[in-house]
DNA sequence: CTGGATCCCGCGGGATACTG
DNA sequence: CAGTATCCCGCGGGATCCAG
């Protein structure tokens, strides 16, 4: 049942490999597939080029996001999750339903 | 079936309540039951009280974990996770089975 | 024992401008 | 379109010292 010891074995790398505020929203976006550089942007509001290229080259040095070049007119450049990435899916599944039982910050935190 | 805007509602909540390196690792040690704050520095090594008690004080204030003074000689202090911060653990546990299937950084990601 | 006060630093990140 | 380069900033965090 939930080995003690399992948990923590990994929870500190999963932090290094997804920090920042925006790695793990990059992640979000790319498991709904693959996104141009310009449609992850577009799907982040407010995230600069400088940030969004920064996190994608981290996750492609872990192994996490795949680049793909196409090297036509318009240039165009793919990335998508790998496996591993894909992986991500229940994590994050999981932040999404543990967050969905938060109550409101400002609708009494009574409970 | 993973309704596609489902876990995007929450997980931006999560970031902004498990925000920083420490915070995710503190209520992984909470997990374990109430802590005082001398055992979670033991626990944690390297976080410094300053960023101890800034962490917990964020997780008082948004609900997460539970603060009890017993006004005793010796000063004690037990900080445990309500049962929302109980909550994390299901998340904590997806990241740990994630992060077991990485690959060692160091074993070959030349790639 | 618990933890507040200060000072300093690194890093993620924003803004803007410019190139292949 | 897909970045790269530079400069600046805020915040999480470390170190140290001190107080209830």
């Amino acid at each position: 049942m939930t080995d003690p010891c399992f948990p923590e074995c990994g929870v500190a790398r999963f932090l290094t490999l997804l920090n920042g505020p925006w790695a793990t929203l990059i992640v979000r976006e790319l498991l709904h597939g693959p996104h141009r550089f310009n449609q992850l942007r577009e799907a982040l509001p407010g995230i600069s080029p400088h940030t969004l290229t920064s996190r994608l080259r981290q996750f492609e040095r872990h192994g996490i996001v795949t680049r793909t070049t196409y090297a036509e007119i318009p240039p165009r450049v793919e990335y998508a999750l790998t496996p591993l990435g894909e992986g991500l899916r229940e994590v994050l599944e999981a932040m999404g339903t543990w967050a969905m039982a938060v109550p409101d910050p400002e609708s009494g935190v009574t409970a």
